[in-house]
RNA sequence: GCCGCCUUAGCUCAGUUGGUUAGAGCGCUUGAUUGUGGAUCAAGAGGUCCCCCGUUCAAUCCGGGGAGGCGGUACCA
């Protein structure tokens, strides 16, 4: 029969729209995370972990009239047939928890939590189906000091995660103002057509930044042809209201105290809208009062943050800088975070109103733009290499590089079986800053050479010929094996 | 989901108007330069030309279907 059998071999490949992460990428981002939980821990929130999985109805993504959860989300039956689902955000999984425990809770209830959670929808750059997201909410608190407080909280994050100020501007509206809106431009009808419009204006309104304020006008009327000719279907506003519309998202003033001024002249007559202008200002006025001005939080209009539970203030957190892909293409970073106040999301659980406001980091952007901003700044972060040159001499380097250790340096010894040049070739692509050679020379005189990788990489831009390479042997000296720790410090520190 | 473009070596890409051994650069491996990463030189490994079906004496190339990637758009808690 069969000659060559043959073997199965998967193919060796990641899911997509997820990925492998190795070093430093890895070690970046929780470096990240130290610093943001820091600042989320010095306010006084309260770690907290829940699992990967919920059940589907305590997240609210069953489909309406379909035993079937929304396709956005990893879903599976669990042996007894109930639906279980990835968490897609930190947010719900917050609720359930609160529902939960809410009689043993400290209220206001503040927690901040740090995770992965799970989308199934296209991936596109920089959007993944698995990603980091680091939030803090408070919990039992109505506005406006709970919303202020999570404002601040946000610029603070941001700078910790290492986005200077004048990089980052949080964006500020109130889900109220659109409602108000709504009334205003005669589009707050009770029927399901008017709330399926309503909707769309919003949708539409979302997209200002990206498609300016001509698409917009087109999402708000007959609709709009995008570049690969794909049509989408408007609002089918008339023309006065897009006017009112337009002039709405268009009032941000230079100043929060002067857009304020402006919507409470524009919401004359609508409760529900001045409600929204009252609480921006007395949370703008509160800022200020801490020194965080328009430099950092502004109100925004054009702010929407999603469709759903947003009942009042809502924030987005923008990256302002300019960066370029690595084929010298813009890039438009996009929201790195966002947060409001939801008062209804615990009431699906117990009936009860429990307001609440928090804020969500989207830890895998703000690397990913840090990245880029950065994309010179390449360090060595490798090990300090022990090279093992004789072979029988393994305990000594070991030794050498548990000393290193102990001085709370990074340091490993050469495991693989080559020569003297490939193990320096290894310290290279490891990233090592150093490597530490004793051979059969500075043994017998009881000494170690340490070689200064980033040093001798540099000076090799100027030398042509091998030989003066070899023998001038660049970059490296020569000390007692008792000074190995504090030679290795200093050369590091240099 | 919808629209468009794309898929040949690890990477970036040539190429075959359908024909026997499919190429380059970079990277990788090994060696030389007698214990030194770079540079140089020499040799070498590596490919189901995305998958399946069809047309054909013959398909990496033509036709159909599928998958994956990229971009746009929609949705986005």
């Amino acid at each position: 029969m069969a000659k060559k059998q043959k073997t199965f071999r998967p193919k060796a490949r990641v899911p997509r729209g997820f990925h492998d992460r190795l070093g430093s990428e890895l070690t970046a981002e929780r470096d990240m995370l130290a610093r943001i939980s820091a600042v989320y821990e010095a306010h006084g929130f309260d770690a907290l972990e829940t699992p990967a999985f919920e059940y589907t109805d305590a997240l609210g993504k069953f489909l309406p009239d379909v035993d079937r959860p929304n396709a956005g989300v990893f879903s599976l039956t669990d042996d007894d047939e109930q639906w279980m689902s990835l968490r897609y955000d930190l947010t719900a999984p917050l609720a359930r928890f609160v529902a939960e425990n809410y009689d043993g809770l400290p209220k206001p209830f503040r927690r901040y939590q740090v995770g992965p959670v799970w989308r199934n929808e296209k991936p596109g750059p920089g959007r993944y189906r698995q990603f980091t997201q680091c939030d803090a909410d408070t919990v039992g608190a109505p506005a406006p000091h709970a919303d202020a407080e999570m404002c601040a909280l946000f610029a603070d994050v941001m700078e910790a995660a290492g986005i200077v100020r004048g990089d980052y501007i949080i964006r500020l509206n109130d889900r109220r103002l659109l409602a108000g809106l709504m009334e205003i431009a005669g589009l707050a009808g009770d029927a399901a057509e008017d709330e399926a419009q309503r909707m769309t204006v919003l949708r539409a309104l979302d997209k200002l930044d990206r498609l300016g304020e001509d698409g917009v006008k087109l999402l708000l009327g007959a609709g709009r042809k995008d570049a690969s000719g794909d049509f989408t279907e408007g609002a089918k506003l008339d023309a006065g209201q897009i006017d009112r519309v337009i002039s709405f998202v268009t009032a941000t003033a230079q100043t929060n105290a002067q857009t304020c001024a402006r919507l409470r002249e524009f919401f004359t007559g609508s409760e529900t809208g001045l409600a929204g202008v009252q609480t921006l200002d007395e949370m703008t006025v509160q800022l200020a009062a801490l020194g965080y001005k328009e430099d950092r939080i502004r109100i925004d209009l054009s702010i929407i943050r999603g469709l759903e539970y947003y009942t009042g203030p809502v924030f987005e957190a923008d990256l302002t800088f300019e960066a370029t892909d690595d084929k010298g293409r813009p890039v438009r970073f996009g929201s790195v975070g966002g947060g409001g106040r939801y008062d209804g999301l615990v009431k699906r659980f117990k009936g009860v109103e429990v307001p609440a406001v928090g804020i969500s980091v989207g830890v895998s952007r703000l690397l990913a733009a840090l990245a880029l901003k950065e994309n010179a700044a390449k360090v060595a972060t490798g090990p300090v290499v022990v090279l093992a040159l004789e072979k029988d001499r393994m305990a000594a380097y070991q030794q050498m590089a548990a000393e290193l250790r102990d001085a709370g340096l990074r340091a490993e010894v050469y495991l693989g079986g080559s020569n003297f040049a490939k193990q320096l070739k290894y310290a290279d692509k490891r990233g090592a800053p150093l490597a530490i050679i004793q051979g059969e020379d500075e043994r017998a005189k009881d000494e170690v050479t340490i070689k200064d990788l980033v040093l001798g990489a540099a000076l090799s831009k100027n030398i042509e010929d091998n030989k003066q390479w070899r023998e001038g042997q660049p970059a490296q000296f020569t000390v007692k094996r008792s000074a190995l720790v504090e030679a290795v410090k200093k050369a590091l520190a240099r």
